[in-house]
DNA sequence: CGGTATCCGTTAAGATACTG
DNA sequence: CAGTATCTTAACGGATACCG
């Protein structure tokens, strides 16, 4: 089917940053560049493939800037592009929010 | 394997009302409450399946509530928890976002 | 009107091994 | 270090038909 366009800008948004990683993964670029290793180890419990792969969305969206450092052995830095700052931004009440009420939602999730 | 805890306000908050509809639901009720009808007509190209379901886990999250009016025809009211209101507003500068860029969101989009 | 039930294809996600 | 390749499973999303 195709798809409708957007319905409102909610829609627009979590059709960018929606999905388990990449929120995370714009929150971790905050404080600037970052190496694939690095995001690697920060995001815990993903997989590399997921990792890339959730990069090269992020890259193709433009909310993301991969810059390749031609040395031995290899460097690779991400960053967040003037457009994924802003989008970073608008994620930070979410985030608060979040933060606020862990303790509940992880025992609604506990609870099943 | 073990799902592990949550490692930020984002990732508990993306949890709760990520996936494609879960925003936009929560969006449609901040002026009170909807029946599953009209809520039907709002979301367009929503399936009723996937209407009803991603209602039930927002009431199982406690986001959203559910008034069954016992009548002829039936009548189902679905409203915002308190809860749900505040995520709601922590949804808004996401949203803000959205409408702010759609035009760009959009053309990226259809460049494939 | 407000759902259920069933079937089905697509996408998301994860494990593991391997490469320039 | 920064990826690729391959395979498998789980979740998402949709179509259709039916029910109280």
């Amino acid at each position: 089917m195709a798809r409708l366009p957007y319905a409102c800008g909610l829609d627009a948004a979590v059709d960018l940053m929606g999905g388990k990683w990449k929120a995370r993964i714009l929150w971790q670029l905050h404080d600037g560049p970052h190496r694939f290793g690095e995001l690697r180890r920060s995001l815990t419990g993903i997989s590399e493939k997921m990792l890339i792969q959730q990069l090269r969305e992020l890259e193709a969206d433009e909310l993301v800037h991969r810059e390749v450092y031609r040395e031995v052995p290899p460097k690779v830095e991400y960053s967040l592009t003037g457009f994924g700052a802003t989008l970073n931004e608008a994620l930070v009440p979410l985030g608060d929010w979040g933060h606020e009420h862990m303790a509940r939602i992880e025992a609604r999730r506990a609870a099943g």
